[in-house]
DNA sequence: TGTTCGGGAAAGGTATAATG
DNA sequence: CATTATACCTTTCCCGAACA
C-alpha cells in the first residue's frame, strides 16, 4: 500500500482531491495533506511518503524548491504537479527537475486517478528493481568473502603463480593489501570459552572479529580468513604514515593484548595470539605461516591466554617426562581395568608435562601417542558394536590427531572423559558375557538335575575351566555353584517327594543322587526334615 | 583376560550300624 | 525293608598367587 501527500493552499482544492483519491479502488493506504511547501517537507519528514501531488504555485514556496528539496532527501518519491494553463511551461521545467508528471487544471476525476496509478506503478517497479538490486549486492559480497578466503588460503599454502597475478587478484578481491609490501600477521587461537556464554566455534569467531577489527581498522590495511586449525588470520600491513609524525604508532604487541583482554571482558573468550615477524613479500607468506601454526602448536603447554612472537620458542630444546616409561605401563592399567590407577597415571602424566617449561613437540607427541595407543589398543579389543559406539563418543580425529587439540588441557580432557566411558563399556560387557554364561549353565542344571552336575562337568559345558566357572559364578549370583546345583535339585525332589506313587529311592536317582544316606544326608540339611517325613506330611 | 597350581576346607561317597 | 545316623576316607571346591 501507498502514501500519498496531498499540497495546496487552497484547502477546498485539497478537500475534493482527497476525497476523489479516498472513493477510488487505488492501492492507497493513507492520504496526508500539507497547505504549504514547508509543512509539506514536514510532513514528508514525519510520514513516509511514496507519492507527492502538488500545486505548482503557492506562496512562500514554489512547486520547483519543493521538488528540488524532494529529489535530494527522498530520492524514490514521485512527485505530480497539479498546473494551470498559464503556468505551462513552468510546469515542463519541474519534469526536467525531474516531475513524475504534471495535471492541467481544472483535472478530470479520471486523469487525476489514472496519472497516480501511473506513479504508484512506476513506484513499485523501482522498489522491486531496488530490492533485486541489494540481493544481488549482498549475493556478490558474499560470494566475495569466499572467494576472498579461498584466495587468501592458496597464498598462504604458497599456491600462486606471481607477485603479478597475485597483485591483480587481490585489487580484484579488493583485499585492501600489497603483495610487494611487508606483512605481518596476526593469529588468534580460541582457547577457551567461559561457561554459559552459549557460543558455538562460529559465534566466537564472529566475536573475535568483531573486536580485532575496531582495533585494527585504523592502523592497519588487513583482511582476514579461518585456516583448517581453526586459527583465525589477519595478515597486516601498516597504513601509509611516511615518517613525517614520529609519534610512535602503539605497538601490534600492545595491540594484541587490548584484543585480548576487550575479547576475555566482553565475550568471555579467552585467545592465544601470535605476531608473526613481517614476511618481506607474499613470498614468504608460506614460511611465515608454518612457522606460526607451528609455534602456536608448540605452545600447547605454556597455558591459554599467551601473547607470543616468533622468539617464543627454541625448537631444539630437549625434555623427557619420566612418568612415560612408568610401569604397569598405560595400557596394562587400562586393559586389567584398574580405573582409578589410571586415572591417577594420566593425571600425572599431564602434571609433569605442564610443569615443564619450553616442552619441545616431539615429546607432545610422544605423550599423545602414548595415551591414544592404549586407548586405541583396548577399543580394538573390545571391539564395540556401533550403538556402543556412538555410546562411548570418541572423536575419532582426536584420537588419532595431535592437532585436534588447541591446548594440552583440551587433550586431559578429552582423555579422561574418553576413559571414563570406555571403562564403563568394559565393565559392562564383561558383565553381560558373565551374565550369559551363568544363564547357560543354569539352564543346564535345570534340565539335567538327574545327571553329574560337578563343577568340571558345567565348566566343560560352557568351555572354560572349572576354578575359573567357580569365581565367576559367585562373582555374579553371590552363591557357590555347588551350593545352587544342591539347592536346585532338593527343590525338585521336593516337587516329586508329593507323588505318593514315586519311592524316596526313586526320587533321589531322578534328581542324581545314587547313594541314599547321601541324598538323605542332603535332604535334611537343605529342607530340615528327612526325605521320608516331608514325604508322608504331603501326601 | 584366562589358566594353572597348591593346599586347606568342605563336600561327596561308602560302609556299617541303628531304627521304626 | 526302607530309611536314617555315624564314622571314615576320598574327592572336589575354592582361594590366593603366579604365570602366559
Amino acid at each position: 500500500m501507498h502514501r500519498i501527500l496531498i499540497v495546496d493552499d487552497e484547502p477546498l482544492l485539497v478537500n475534493s482531491l482527497q476525497r476523489v483519491i479516498r472513493m477510488s479502488d487505488l492501492a492507497v493506504s493513507d492520504i496526508a495533506v500539507a497547505l504549504s511547501g514547508s509543512e509539506a517537507l514536514a510532513k514528508l519528514q514525519s510520514h513516509n511518503v511514496d507519492i507527492v501531488l502538488s500545486d505548482i504555485r503557492m506562496p512562500e514556496m514554489d512547486g520547483i524548491e519543493l521538488i528540488r528539496q524532494v529529489h535530494e532527501r527522498w530520492p524514490c518519491c514521485k512527485v505530480i504537479f497539479l498546473t494551470g494553463f498559464s503556468q505551462f511551461d513552468y510546469a515542463q521545467k519541474a519534469v526536467q527537475y525531474g516531475a513524475f508528471d504534471y495535471l492541467l487544471k481544472p483535472v478530470s476525476d479520471r486523469e487525476l486517478l489514472d496519472c497516480i496509478d501511473r506513479a504508484i506503478r512506476q513506484r513499485q517497479r523501482e522498489t522491486e528493481q531496488l530490492l533485486f538490486q541489494e540481493t544481488l549486492k549482498k549475493q556478490y559480497e558474499e560470494g566475495l568473502a569466499v572467494i576472498r578466503q579461498t584466495f587468501l588460503r592458496k597464498l598462504l599454502a604458497g599456491d600462486f603463480a606471481n607477485i603479478g597475478q597475485a597483485k591483480r587478484k587481490m585489487e580484484k578481491m579488493q583485499i585492501g593489501l600489497d603483495p610487494e609490501e611487508p606483512t605481518v600477521f596476526l593469529f588468534f587461537r580460541i582457547d577457551g570459552i567461559r561457561d554459559g556464554t552459549g557460543f558455538d566455534e562460529d559465534l566466537c569467531v564472529f566475536a573475535i572479529r568483531n573486536i580485532a577489527e575496531e582495533f585494527l581498522n585504523k592502523p592497519f590495511h588487513h583482511c582476514c580468513l579461518e585456516d583448517d586449525n581453526g586459527y583465525v588470520i589477519y595478515p597486516l600491513q601498516p597504513v601509509g604514515r611516511p615518517d613525517r609524525e614520529k609519534e610512535p604508532a602503539p605497538s601490534l604487541e600492545s595491540i594484541a593484548e587490548s584484543i585480548q583482554e576487550s575479547l576475555a571482558f566482553y565475550s568471555k573468550i579467552q585467545v592465544t595470539m601470535l605476531v608473526s615477524d613481517p614476511a618481506p613479500s607474499v613470498r614468504q607468506w608460506p614460511e611465515t605461516y608454518r612457522t606460526a601454526v607451528s609455534i602456536l602448536r608448540h605452545s600447547l603447554f605454556l597455558g591459554t591466554s599467551l601473547i607470543l612472537d616468533f622468539q617464543s620458542f627454541d625448537f631444539r630444546k630437549e625434555g623427557h617426562v619420566s612418568s612415560l616409561s612408568r610401569l604397569p605401563s598405560l595400557h596394562t592399567l587400562m586393559e586389567s581395568g584398574r580405573e582409578r590407577e589410571f586415572r591417577e597415571r594420566l593425571r600425572e602424566l599431564f602434571g609433569e608435562i605442564r610443569t615443564m617449561q619450553d616442552v619441545p613437540f616431539g615429546l607432545y607427541i610422544e605423550l599423545f601417542q602414548h595415551v591414544s595407543a592404549a586407548f586405541i589398543r583396548l577399543i580394538n579389543k573390545l571391539k564395540p558394536n556401533r550403538e556402543q559406539m556412538q555410546e562411548l563418543d570418541l572423536d575419532l580425529d582426536k584420537l588419532t590427531s595431535v592437532r585436534a587439540f588447541a591446548t594440552l588441557d583440551h587433550m586431559e580432557h578429552y582423555f579422561l572423559g574418553a576413559a571414563e566411558r570406555l571403562f564403563s563399556l568394559m565393565n559392562q560387557s564383561a558383565k553381560d558375557h558373565v551374565g550369559a554364561l551363568v544363564a547357560k549353565v543354569k539352564l543346564h542344571v535345570e534340565n539335567r538335575l538327574s545327571d553329574e552336575l560337578s563343577l568340571t562337568a558345567l565348566a566343560d559345558h560352557v568351555h572354560v575351566s572349572a576354578p575359573y566357572l567357580s569365581k565367576l559364578f559367585k562373582q555374579h549370583t553371590g552363591e557357590g555353584i555347588n551350593e545352587y546345583v544342591t539347592h536346585a535339585r532338593i527343590m525338585r525332589a521336593k516337587e516329586l517327594l508329593r507323588d505318593p506313587q514315586l519311592k524316596v529311592y526313586e526320587v533321589a536317582a531322578k534328581v542324581g543322587y545314587d547313594n541314599i544316606p547321601y541324598f538323605t544326608k542332603v535332604f535334611k540339611k537343605v529342607v530340615g526334615v528327612t526325605p521320608q517325613e516331608f514325604k508322608s506330611a504331603n501326601s
